[in-house]
DNA sequence: ACAAAAGTGTTACGCCTACACCCATGC
DNA sequence: GCATGGGTGTAGGCGTAACACTTTTGT
């Protein structure tokens, strides 16, 4: 990437950010966390950012958004959404570039991080603790965070982070920690049971000297007519 | 507007197309209606579209689609709100072409219609008899028309429609038209005066041989905390 | 026995929905 | 006086939010 380029006729580059967030750490202390890489390349050197690039002729924003992911951070097979699509003219040095954001939520450990192409580095970070991040990339993580919490009881995502099996306490901790907000015991798995998209599992887990708590798996064939309801998770 | 070209590096081109929505007829017969252009160029030349084009560079998206619709519309002055940006390849024959899609709702008699530019025509069409649309126009209207009811609730949107005066309900009529379903009367006038968003104005009004209805105005300055509700007005 | 997390029901409130009758006016 | 739309209140159901104690295990 150089400086501003001259076209036939002057129109701005077209490029995809993605915030890919998972949920880190024990029970006792999750933390959300996003998924940065280390500029190697052009205006902001060495500034971490957002994963992205610019779309290739003749593909599909999304496929940009999953190469372009995978490229950067090694990251596959990753459920994207679209968020906003954001053209201010200055918000890049090298010329006007109009940029698709899409967000994620994936669990870190099931993938591989391996920086490549135009990333020196790829690495997790706490949303409470970011570093400047180049471009307008702070503005544009703030509109994928909000997205994320609108979409969370839309959509089965967080159980993209949890193991095959699971205790409705570590649902309810995951919920809590994207939501950043408390959630009520007792109301919170009354609603998850009567969603019915959830099936016991037989055994249970033991987490210290507690009592083991019952284990279940999600059952995505139950998930129906979810996006119908008002709201489908108890958020 | 003519055939594919090429760039230093193949990139997408970037257009907005905006689809403005209207409300016309009278109040036992009101059509919810959106407005498009006759193309005068390129690729489906003589086909209804709804108004749009390229953006320039260094132009913001809103900017560029306040200045297309102005162009071949005469439109200005137009509350516009992002809805989505469609790259599917394939959907434009001139190569890769990403659109991000606005939508509007005006008051119809408030604008003069002037076709100019690319359009050879600019006309309202009831939404309920669309004429087959350029591109993939067709779903992205259908996208807009989601937006537009989803967001009748939590925005002052409806009142652009209004006359400075009006009665409670006219603004119901104009509401179950843009939703296209009933809406409960009573219902409808607790809520909307429950916002206290309206002010009543001294006199009455007159439509045929009827008990006068009472006449509000709305007040902008008591459109406080409208989006922090969840459901703001009554749909 | 005690520490720590798992598990469980009820109540109060607000919101939404459904529903029917009288009122004021023009003709 | 009648036709037409304007205007009003209440009761039931539903979902949400608040809230405390008992159970099970390991140490």
């Amino acid at each position: 990437m150089t400086q501003r380029r001259t076209y036939e006729w002057p129109r701005p580059a077209v490029t995809v950010d993605i915030a890919v967030f998972t949920v880190a750490g024990t029970l006792q202390g999750l933390r959300l966390q996003v998924l940065l890489i280390q500029r190697n390349q052009g205006p902001f050197r060495g500034h971490w950012a957002l994963p992205g690039g610019f779309v290739h002729e003749n593909e599909d924003l999304l496929d940009a958004a999953k190469r372009e992911l995978a490229e950067e951070t090694g990251l596959r097979d990753v459920y994207l959404e679209q968020v906003q699509t954001v053209g201010m003219p200055g918000r890049d040095p090298r010329g006007h570039v109009v940029t698709v954001v899409h967000v994620a939520l994936v669990a870190a450990d099931r993938h591989q991080l391996a920086a490549t192409g135009d990333a020196r580095a790829a690495r997790w970070f706490d949303v409470s603790a970011l570093p400047p991040l180049a471009f307008d990339h702070g503005q544009l993580l703030q509109l994928t965070l909000k997205h994320l919490r609108r979409r969370l009881g839309e959509t089965p995502a967080c159980f993209e982070l949890l193991p095959a099996q699971f205790t409705l306490s570590e649902l309810q901790s995951l919920c809590e920690t994207i939501l950043d907000r408390p959630l009520d015991r007792r109301n919170f798995r009354r609603k998850v049971q009567e969603l019915k998209i959830l099936a016991p599992v037989r055994g249970t887990r033991r987490e210290g000297a507690h009592r083991p708590a019952r284990l279940y798996r999600f059952v995505p064939q139950a998930f129906r007519g979810y996006a119908s309801r008002r709201q489908a998770l108890p958020f």
